[in-house]
DNA sequence: CATTGTGAACGCCTTCACAGCC
DNA sequence: GGCTGTGAAGGCGTTCACAATG
């Protein structure tokens, strides 16, 4: 999905008082092709004018409806080592769609503890916040042993999406959400081109990008 | 690429001392259909045993060969907010692979700072450390504004291959390698996805990974 | 008999190229 | 003339299904 994507491009945009975008000025901006930037937009509507191109805030307007970013999503993060409070504070700027609402931890000496005027609280309060499935997005930073057994208290307290950053391959019934991303995967998947310079695929080999 | 996956499914296994997997059974493990690991490992070479499976830690050597993690990665971090801290310490125990060898930051409060035994550098250093391309990867945690003339910076020093935290889209000239990795990129996806839950793709909506 | 390796079918995503529109 | 929207072509990865094998 690269929605988001055009998200971040187009918002830079309508910051520096950019009017109109062509494909291909949107497609640099986000890091792709033009052909992908008009495939992907004649997907949303028939949002474009020929000759000049679409519109930065109208397109991003409806951009941001289609991520689902016009509502407010609620985001509760379990486990707050170093990793914890950074997604704490990148939340906040990225612009009001998610709000942090809830941050957990299990050691003593955090609970309590304040974070950008969020108090830590211990998991086993979890299971009593009751969320609402579609509005709430689960985070969890806490270490690979214990993440199965977040995972599954995120779910009983209502949760509907969770992103999980712990090195361990969780399981969760549907309708739940689950997307994993792990710093170590990522490095070796680097490595594994560095190594494998031929393994690049496509004609975007001339910018590489993964 | 699923061989990060596999390998670390492969480390489990070893660990609890299991001498030989299934395609099935290692599918599993690494949450990836069967079909898809035995195409993935016959690519590789031919080292399964038909009736038996593959030999758990013969099958482990092989992949961590193809990933390149037979040799010692130097990683190089720069900005040592929270992410950058969490990732300093989330190399170590990811198995010898991946040693960081040198963090920067601008702050001059956190220039000395010491953490693991490593100091942390003004990134002014940086351009003199002179690495090698083909052994060194750069990692970005510093915010998005400064980001690429960070990016800039390590390909000076000599690092053929980067991984961005920073929420911005970098650009670098080949043969260096690129790789994006947003929180808020991420949270959007997820957003996406619960709002259209019909866009999920596949058979493995039985089981909903994204 | 359980399980691999793989050729063939399928489907999705990407890319091309151009007709239509401003 | 510049640029969009899209049908058609192409390429890549996934899935199926089965012959081969210890």
């Amino acid at each position: 999905m690269r929605l988001p994507l055009y998200q971040r491009a187009l918002r830079q945009l309508s910051a520096d008082g950019i009017p109109t975008v062509s494909s291909a000025e949107l497609a640099d901006a986000a890091g792709v092709n033009a052909a992908k930037v008009r495939k992907d937009l004649s997907h949303l509507g028939t949002y474009g004018t020929p000759g000049t191109g679409y519109d930065v805030n109208f397109l991003l307007s409806q951009v941001r409806h289609e991520l689902g970013l016009d509502r407010e999503w609620t985001v509760v993060i379990v486990g707050m080592g170093n990793l914890g409070h950074a997604l704490a504070h990148s939340e906040r700027f990225s612009g009001q769609s998610f709000r942090a609402v809830a941050l957990f931890d299990v050691d003593p000496d955090k609970i309590g503890e304040d974070v950008d005027g969020l108090q830590i609280r211990h998991v086993s309060e979890l299971s009593a916040a009751g969320f609402e499935p579609s509005r709430a997005i689960g985070v969890i930073a806490c270490p690979a042993e214990v993440a199965q057994d977040v995972c599954n208290r995120l779910v009983a307290a209502g949760i509907g999406a969770i992103l999980n950053f712990a090195p361990a391959i969780l399981t969760v019934a549907p309708p739940v959400l689950l997307r994993q991303v792990d710093f170590v995967v990522e490095l070796q998947a680097l490595a594994f081109y560095v190594v494998h310079p031929e393994a690049i695929t496509g004609p975007e080999a001339s910018q590489s990008e993964l």
